[in-house]
DNA sequence: CATGAATGAGGCTTCATTCAT
DNA sequence: GATGAATGAAGCCTCATTCAT
């Protein structure tokens, strides 16, 4: 902490500090005092590369949203089958959530800290990328492949399943990446895949 | 708002507003004076209730918790059979996210908000509540019934599938409270009862 | 200073403080830090009793400008013939701008300062204030008894004339307050009434 | 606004941009960013070229100063009779504040924004340009034609009577600059030169 | 000469909390 | 119990100024 940084790396080492410090403890209640010491520099200075506490959010949020969707689109392209394309699409978002940890829980738990407008840009940013597991959860449907009660919830849920996992994976824990994320796309095709309906009254739902 | 509410009843509209706040706008974000206003009182007369803004917070999160926990272990009471245990832990889970869905979910969010010794009461009766899932897998798994690759990633994904319930719940939405429980139920019980492996190179763990 | 005022005092204290450092140090070098020092309280606590800094300025600007036009209309009540009414308007004039001069030269300089709506708000007392003026000119030309070349430049000149007497009068000066009004308005009087043109092109305006 | 200047004219450029920065918003709110971008250039290019902030408004103001006692002193030059030299100074005072308005609009409002010793320094040319007209005043009563209740008083009004023409002049107006010139010029000379007393008790002043 | 980045002081405002009435 | 006023700490941001490149 606190290492004066070369000339124009400032700009990336505020990103990685503020990454850093609205992950551990929110964005309102980092200060950017907190955050022009971690980087070694007044608060001031700040200023020089960042426009307002609320903006340098917005670019974290919304970088990290623009990544996931191209590493999606990168993951799905090789593959044209509806499993396995939901296998990437799951072990993909899994990976990345892992990886990026701290950032996409950033996105994902400070959405209420952006003003409306920016707000909407990352929240369409987000619906364009469940609806890309929408789409693969319909075609399968459409296929037979899947027994989809309900496309919606289920994106919801198998998104959510992922998404949790930035918020406890640390690096060097118990499992691989890659264990941990054929636990989950293991989990999730099962769920899909399987005939036998556990619905107590049946199917009570069409999609 | 700010209808003036009878004596004793005061204590129980500031923890109601502060409950509508916290979710809507976050603990940090949520000043007393909003609160009091909600409330129809001056910000110091708060003070003749609530011994401090941290303490109402944890008073919310630890209650909801506390209830959460009772109404999981009534659900549980009248079932032994893990397959059923599951049903209706999972659609127990579901359905009290749904219907206190603001309470719950600031319990999910705002455990940083908390002073250390009181984060922990929360975070103790939270671990208390996914061993009663992880529990259950693990009959499960041994009764031969469900398939665990491992209990513990299964059970917070699980969990997470409900708990973003109360990110997106509203009463009188597209489904019914039922249809919504039933689709996640029927999807994790599918998930763990399919007996085929999609994971390209086959089951990569012990649990 | 610093003497601690008494409870509902305080606004009035703040009021009066913050006239006499925006005269003598003006608006913008004035920092509410070294008003609230005068008053004797800390800075957060005049937030109890002003809105913000730049409404406590309109407050003083507006408020003076109402009592302004209130003295003038006052004064001119017991009139009828311009002659009077232009030399009781004077002497108001001046009078007012000597007793309450910081206050008025407040009001005059730092019209700058407050955000546009207010400015307006402020501009048109203003306007009504001078249009008075220009009436009791334009009654006078009509009767034959003033020569007015144009009314609103002479107006803006029998203003301005009173106006910055708030810059220089001290109580207990070399001459009374009467004295000061009168060898104003004798010497308007005389501008006015003096039938030799000294223009060494004759009379090159309409009015 | 924003067209770079060739080389050695940048200073002239940032004296000319801050007489009309300081003019429309006062030098407080005036910040060096905004005199930079109005020439062209950036903040801490602006040190090649000026010493301080609070110097360049002294440059400015002692400039304007210096121009307007060398103006008048030409002006006077070719009279030797009190009444022609009145006309001629006011005729003077009110078009070197017309023409160049904005420069001496700062002069007259900044003063409390210069440090004392400079501060000084302008108020010294100031009280010489003022003696200037108190000896026309002087000389013509001396002589018999001009009423001259209070010197002092008077050459207040008059200046002041063509100093706030430099607060609403603007170039293509209504008028042309000879006749708002002229407008007061005849407009002082017949105030001085009417023997008629309008004082209702008389003479009530030596001067 | 111009630039971009750094500084450090300070400005206005907000807020949880306290307490006399 | 409620109120209004006071506190003091802190927050975000701005700004004149400096200086290495």
């Amino acid at each position: 902490m606190a290492v004066r940084p070369a000339g124009a790396k400032t700009a990336e080492a505020i990103r990685s500090a503020a990454v850093d410090l609205f992950f551990k403890h929110g964005y309102q209640t980092t200060t950017l005092r907190e955050i022009a010491a971690a980087v070694g520099i007044q608060v001031g200075s700040l200023y020089n590369h960042i426009p307002s506490k609320e903006k340098l959010l917005y670019s974290i949020m919304s970088g990290v949203m623009e990544d996931l969707l191209a590493t999606l689109e990168a993951a799905l392209a090789p593959h044209t089958r509806p499993i396995e394309r939901l296998r990437a699409a799951v072990e993909c978002h899994v990976m990345f959530h892992a990886e990026r940890a701290r950032e996409v829980f950033v996105g994902n738990s400070e959405l209420r800290s952006l003003e409306p407008r920016r707000r909407k840009a990352v929240v369409a940013l987000r619906d364009r990328y469940e609806a890309m597991f929408r789409e693969i959860l319909e075609d399968g449907a459409r296929a037979g492949l899947f027994h989809v009660s309900d496309a919606k919830l289920l994106t919801y849920a198998i998104v959510a399943t992922g998404t949790q996992v930035s918020a406890w994976y640390r690096p060097r824990g118990r499992l691989t990446l890659q264990q941990i994320a054929s636990v989950y796309s293991d989990f999730v095709l099962r769920g899909l895949t399987n005939r036998k309906s556990y619905a107590p009254f049946g199917e009570v739902l069409a999609s």
